[in-house]
DNA sequence: GGGCTGACGGTTG
DNA sequence: GCAACCGCCAGCC
């Protein structure tokens, strides 16, 4: 753990991450040591593998949403496996944070 | 080795 | 209440 990277200390949080939970990149960085790095966090996720089992689609920022559509190769996608793992949506299309945020 | 970039967050206007 | 700016740290060119 502390032998490894800000990145690798990521991605070990966000595999860490439940099914049906999600959790947000400030609360990643905080996990990872720095409350401050949370766009060291999205950084890292645009350059995660999903070869990893990683569920960066778990991970979303302060709001509850995704990010652009450009990162998952779509949001609807995201959505959609969100969905299927038991996220709820809410009409704006963010999500409820308030049910599925994850404590670790 | 220096500078730019980046899936954010919080504060200020 | 909404919009815009600044600040933060680590990776990558």
């Amino acid at each position: 753990m502390d032998n490894t990277k800000f990145f690798k200390r990521v991605y070990d949080i966000v595999s860490q991450i439940p099914e049906g939970q999600v959790a947000t990149y400030g609360q990643i960085a905080l996990i990872a040591g720095n409350p401050n790095a949370s766009r060291i966090v999205g950084y890292a996720m645009s350059r995660a593998p999903s070869n990893q089992g990683l569920p960066c689609h778990r991970v979303v920022n302060r709001e509850g949403r995704m990010a652009p559509d450009h990162v998952f190769g779509g949001q609807k996608l995201q959505r959609s496996i969100l969905e299927k793992e038991g996220i709820t949506f809410m009409a704006n299309g963010c999500i409820d944070m308030k049910k599925h945020l994850w404590r670790f």
